[in-house]
DNA sequence: ATTATCTATAGATCTATAGATAATGC
DNA sequence: ATTATCTATAGATCTATAGATAATGC
């Protein structure tokens, strides 16, 4: 009779003052930055005070700050993993020069889509925040400009990047539109929330082909 | 030497306080939206304080509130602001079956690009906004879900629209990508602010198409 | 008299720190 | 002893209202 899911606060330190929820087996790092997901995305982040986090973490407003030095952190984490796996992924795609770009670049759509549509949360709507300005995400900001860069680079390597070479305002454009059509799902999404998300994926990845004028089949 | 640009004050009440700036010709209601759209779009809605505006806009804050009931306010009339012309060029789209739709919704996207871009603020930015569930901001969301349902029917009677007729969920995807592309220009503005507005427009117009697969010349 | 503005402020926050407390670990 | 949490709070806001004031209009 060992081993069950509940096997009673065996924890370091003060009790928790808050005893209506279950002890929760996540580590409180964890709690915090899903709690900040939900009420960032929900409530808006300027809206969201560090008490509401740290409430719905189950834990008191003081507490929160033996995990991090305030809501700018907690965004930042947030922030960080929505684009780190995209940014890894089109490293990888940008190297391997075996396949076709267009290709490629239809797999980082995908995947990038898949990343912001496929969590609980509509992360991909905090990327408009002003405070996105602030000094302390500059590493975030940092993160995005490459992933914007390698998506250029797959489309530059394309038949039609290599014939409009000369023309790079037109290169730069269709970038930027293929880039914004990505990150503009989290827009579509927010219309229709509950839209089968794999499908969505493979869908959008087909309309930035389209837009970037080198669909495979048209 | 009368008919200058500057006739002196001859304004009705109490003088303002704030003697640094000119007396401003535009009418009070008009520096205030200004100052808000200019503030909420660069540092936050939720972080800008009714003080900043009304500051921003040369007066107290106290003052703000004989013209506006607060902030939620001036967020609704400057959102409608940026839907208002676009709904109303859709209406008469809608009843000119003289042109083939695909162009239609050609002029469309241009039309509404231009109007999200062409303004000193990038307004866009707001329509994600936890804020917009607000019940204030009812008469935004039912012109923006109608806008959206415009762009639906424009393509619908599209000849692919109608070769789809039976595909719903297929013409949906499409139409929300549609949108959903054309909004996002508001994150394509952000990355690149001072681009040229016209060629701009066509571009996101042409991409749009691409988009919903009714390209002209493809 | 009417109007647009001002000054002052009550009441309600919110952040970040200081210091106490109640567990486990040794 | 170490750790995670708690309680309490100083200081800094911010919103919305009440009531005073300084113009013009008649």
């Amino acid at each position: 009779m060992s081993g069950g899911t509940d096997e009673g606060p065996r924890r370091v330190g003060r009790p928790r003052a808050d005893r209506l929820r279950p002890p929760s087996s996540r580590p409180p790092r964890e709690e915090l930055l899903c709690a900040a997901a939900e009420l960032f995305t929900v409530r808006g982040y300027a809206a969201t005070t560090t008490r509401a986090v740290a409430e719905r973490a189950g834990m008191r407003q003081a507490t929160m700050y033996h995990y991090f030095g305030g809501k700018e952190e907690l965004l930042a984490e947030l922030l960080e993993s929505t684009v780190a796996p995209s940014l890894a992924l089109s490293r990888r795609l940008l190297d391997d020069s075996g396949r076709p770009a267009a290709l490629r670049l239809w797999e980082l759509c995908r995947s990038d889509v898949l990343l912001l549509c496929g969590g609980p949360y509509n992360l991909g709507a905090l990327y408009l925040l002003p405070e996105l300005d602030r000094p302390r995400l500059g590493r975030f900001r940092r993160m995005r400009d490459e992933l914007r860069h390698n998506y250029r680079a797959l489309l530059d390597a394309t038949p039609l990047g290599r014939e409009l070479a000369g023309d790079r305002a037109g290169l730069s454009l269709r970038g930027d539109l293929v880039f914004g059509l990505i990150e503009g799902v989290m827009l579509v999404r927010r219309s229709d929330p509950d839209r089968p998300v794999a499908a969505f994926a493979e869908a959008a990845a087909d309309a930035a082909l389209r837009v970037a004028g080198v669909a495979p089949a048209c």
